[in-house]
DNA sequence: CTACAAGCTCAACTTAACTTGAGGTCAAGC
DNA sequence: GCTTGACCTCAAGTTAAGTTGAGCTTGTAG
């Protein structure tokens, strides 16, 4: 068959919808890789479309790169990912994405349910107990006080 | 009835378990809001800890404190706010979770589905038109090129 | 009335996830 | 063979969401 080309930064970033300096970024926290040609360029298979797709959708919804990063090292290294191990790896995150589904419908279907009613001493409302059991990501300094 | 008393920063604190520090970081930001005793120390009514408990789960699924401070503008200025008010604002964010559960539904449900197929052209596939759609959240600097 | 914990303010630091910029290299067209 | 646009590296800036610390005031228990 005819040998598919290999993608440049520019090309990856155009088809992908990130910015080169995303992939650079990407590739210094290990998301990604390429190898570089003579010039030190760099060049990608074709798979890194499919890494950045899933990173992005992943990121859509609150996982942070460094879990991602460590999702993609179940991932083989020397051979291109079959549908089967990204399959794997989706089932890799199922509890933490069924429970953050179950918080939002929660949130969807009516704050009031859990949050207008009484219980919203940290320690019995079933709500905030799920969020401690899992809590654990966001930005900033979330340095918890375990006191 | 017996008046209820007023609650100091570190009681709301202790009882909503978020720090003292962030408490005076949300009223900066108008997320919650205090008045103060004559020796210039906060006194919070009661219904504060229902607006922290809805911060802290709008914020685990991934709402911005921008957002919900804008959410928060369609409570009740001069009166707390009814179990019937909070609901309002569920209701506001129902587009955005529910396309957020879905969102994560997709990525759970085997992420083959759409990333491993070849759709991952930013124009065509529906799950990244979604995505652009609703972007704008995350942390850092994100400023998409729209040339 | 005097400790001492709890409050207050304000500035500076932290992390994640990038972006921006400076200064220099590569390569494809004219 | 030179110009022009894509690349490269590395350092520094930015935003969100807080935390930490210093220096000072309050209020309550003994």
């Amino acid at each position: 068959m005819a040998p598919v080309r290999e993608l440049t930064v520019g090309q990856v970033a155009m088809r992908s919808g990130v910015a080169v300096s995303a992939l650079h970024f990407y590739e210094a926290r290990g998301l990604i890789r390429s190898h570089r040609t003579s010039g030190n360029q760099r060049r990608y298979g074709r798979d890194v479309l499919r890494r950045v797709a899933i990173i992005r959708v992943a990121q859509e919804v609150g996982i942070s790169l460094a879990d991602i990063a460590q999702a993609f090292q179940s991932l083989p290294e020397e051979r291109t990912p079959t549908r089967e191990d990204w399959n794997l790896l989706s089932t890799a995150w199922r509890d933490e994405l069924d429970h953050k589904i179950a918080q939002m419908k929660k949130l969807r279907d009516g704050l009031t349910d859990c949050i207008g009613c009484g219980c919203m001493s940290i320690d019995k409302c079933p709500l905030r107990n799920k969020e401690d059991r899992l809590g654990r990501q966001g930005t900033g300094a979330r340095r918890l006080v375990v006191s």
